[in-house]
DNA sequence: GATAATGTTGGTCG
DNA sequence: ACGACCAACATTAT
């Protein structure tokens, strides 16, 4: 669920808590596997005690610095979630790990699927080296994404899912950024003109863009979808052109969304609009 | 009430 | 290199 413009939505909701600065007091882990690295023993002793220093994202990771230039890394997978509570507040079934700060909040990961992943690394670049481009940085541009694209033959869905090449689209702007270009999902990603890549890659800022200003896409009401800390729904579902959208009129020129699976992931998309023709 | 599907990632296996 | 499949889990939709 948590893609880039979620897990940005989350990360701009803690810097505006006023966490930076903030000493962890106590660390607790009620869901071992929760924690990938160190062993659970070295992440809670050696997380407890620590000042945050900074809070980051990249690609679709939390990114907290700690004092002592170690970093905690949180990837949310499919349902992770934060919220702050009072120590004395009632625990939920599916509160993970709880960091309790030195003005006394506590900040709960809740993760009704327990996929999400606690690291603590001694660096933070180490750790996310195997992460592709930023696709909202300066280090995006066409002549990247051409380079990235040339020569493969996977399908453009796979390659925009592929952290690896560019980081942080998940399922949700994949299907958008393609409609956008006027790309069908499966075309092989080396096969694009020029022009193409340069309609992907504006297609890929503007869906991304779209679902930051709207902190974040929220589908329907259940619970295990996506709430920023302060537990306000993404607006940007009203925005979807595509996604989860079969059978309703493309907005550009009405014939029914399709759906397909690729790359063993459900798939959107407007066979008129979306066949590799010039876009409008 | 059983079964399928779900926004993610990382592994295996051909 | 690539894709098919699975595993980690729980909830919701069918």
């Amino acid at each position: 669920m948590p893609e880039l413009p979620e897990v940005q939505t989350l990360v701009d909701d803690l810097r505006a808590s006023s966490l930076i600065g903030q000493t962890i007091k106590d660390v607790q882990v009620r869901w071992p596997r929760i924690v990938a690295e160190p062993t659970l023993e070295l992440f809670c002793r050696q997380l407890a005690g620590q000042r945050v220093s900074d809070i980051q994202r990249r690609a679709k990771y939390l990114v907290f610095s700690l004092g002592s230039g170690q970093s905690l890394l949180v990837h949310l997978r499919m349902t992770g979630k934060f919220a702050f509570a009072s120590p004395k507040d009632a625990l939920e079934a599916h509160h993970h790990v709880l960091l309790t700060f030195g003005d006394e909040r506590q900040l709960r990961y809740h993760d009704t699927r327990k996929f999400g992943r606690f690291s603590l690394v001694q660096s933070a670049e180490e750790a996310l080296r195997h992460l592709g481009l930023e696709p909202l940085s300066a280090e995006f541009t066409p002549e990247a994404l051409e380079q990235r694209l040339r020569g493969r033959r996977t399908p453009l869905k796979a390659f925009l899912l592929d952290q690896r090449q560019v980081a942080g689209i998940g399922n949700i702007y994949a299907d958008e950024a393609l409609w956008g270009a006027g790309l069908h999902p499966a075309t092989p990603a080396g096969s694009l003109s020029q022009e193409q890549v340069h309609f992907l890659y504006s297609s890929i800022i503007e869906a991304l863009q779209r679902g930051l200003r709207n902190m974040g896409t929220t589908l329907g009401n259940s619970q295990a979808n996506f709430y920023s800390v302060a537990g306000r729904r993404g607006r940007n579902e009203d925005e979807l052109r595509v996604f989860r959208r079969t059978g309703l009129p493309c907005p550009r020129c009405g014939q029914a969304i399709e759906r397909t699976v690729l790359a063993q992931r459900s798939t959107h998309y407007c066979l008129r609009c979306q066949q590799n023709g010039k876009r409008t």
